[in-house]
DNA sequence: AAAAATACATGACAATTGTCATATCCAGTA
DNA sequence: TACTGGATATGACAATTGTCATGTATTTTT
């Protein structure tokens, strides 16, 4: 059987130093890429499709939240896995919500190679008591934050391109109604694409529905 | 290192049966015990004190979670994981409040070793897409009519293309996922359009969006 | 004033999409 | 048996879409 192939992110040389140890010691896993940044591992797993991604939940740049929700637009049944650690509950919910496949301990390292094991294999793995603040998070009704589009560098104008491609307006319909022509609003839409790393217009309807109601 | 020592309880013999010859098959479990019933579960588990109880989630007399429950009172720190078909989605919120460590699909037997493994170490084990829909399960606000989608004569199949057009998938990625040529995709999608009066795909996955939630 | 950034446009191009006519296979039925 | 309808496939075709390289003003920054 082929080695499953795992990309590593964290900000911290170390761990990911450490954990590419743990990993590689598994005789069914390989570290094909390690990153320190959101940013890299959102284009270390375009350029890498590695079968699981291992990352750090917060980091600098971007974090890892946002990185995971950059790559499950363009890859939906990615699987990703958060490393944390265990102080950071606001992050779990958020996580949840993404379609993440798991939420381990840093202080579990031990039983990586298994929780690993286990999500290649399909299922949602999160460490020690993890599941069990699950209950009480969510009762926290919490307000569903808006689509931000300023934290994805979205310019005002992308954003209306945005809200008329999510009510169904073809470009040329688009080009009329804000006075562009239509290769401008492909080139606007051809950006915004990129930036939200979504392929096509559909799918960016589909995000924005999401984010906005 | 001792063998961890396993309880099985379902209310068909033939899968506590069959899931006695997948766990006794990995060579650091064995099955000690083997229950039909949440009564038998609760006994079973006090005279064993086993490491991990497997345990059906609907069944006769006392259900899976009744069951749970009254271990869980006794033995706060108990190891329990639920089996279940996928359809019993109500359990899911009620299982994760109680602390079970686990919710395995039935269909995923395969994983079983491997998900076990993973609770014995301590992790939280949630089958397939089980997580993805605790999100929508906690904040049960819904209940909105339904897309219904025999009102515009909407065959089951050309319903599933709906649905993953407003996944965001490609008509070619559907046409793989439904094991059918991309040309049917893009002739079921054409028929679609037309009884619901659409232009394209994107209006299509809005239309479903907001039907839907 | 020169350089750089911004906003918009163009044309070429490939890929995807949507439509349509037509064909095959199969099951039910008149 | 022959007829009919449904499910699936195919190929041709045009329109739309997304990408890219490049161009031209207009502003902003230095």
């Amino acid at each position: 059987m082929e080695k499953k192939r795992i990309l590593l992110v964290d900000d911290d040389e170390l761990i990911t130093m450490s954990l590419e140890m743990i990993i590689s010691a598994e005789e069914d896993f390989e570290v094909i890429g390690k990153g320190c940044s959101g940013k890299e591992a959102v284009s270390l797993y375009d350029e890498l499709s590695p079968d699981l991604l291992l990352m750090d939940i917060r980091m600098a740049d971007m974090n890892g939240l946002e990185a995971a929700e950059a790559i499950l637009n363009s890859h939906r049944d990615a699987t990703i896995l958060f490393l944390t650690t265990f102080s950071d509950d606001e992050y779990i919910v958020k996580a949840l919500k993404l379609g993440v496949k798991g939420y381990l301990l840093k202080q579990d390292y031990k039983s990586l190679p298994v929780a690993l094991h286990a999500a290649i294999n399909g299922q949602s793995v999160f460490g020690g008591a993890v599941i069990d603040k699950i209950p009480t998070l969510m009762s926290q009704t919490k307000e569903e934050e808006e689509f931000d589009y300023h934290k994805y560098d979205i310019s005002e104008k992308e954003y209306e391109v945005i809200q008329l491609v999510s009510e169904g307006l073809s470009n040329k319909e688009i080009a009329q109604k804000l006075f562009l022509s239509e290769g401008t609003v492909r080139n606007y839409l051809s950006m915004i694409l990129e930036k939200l790393n979504l392929r096509d217009r559909t799918q960016l309807a589909i995000f924005y529905l999401k984010h906005n109601n």
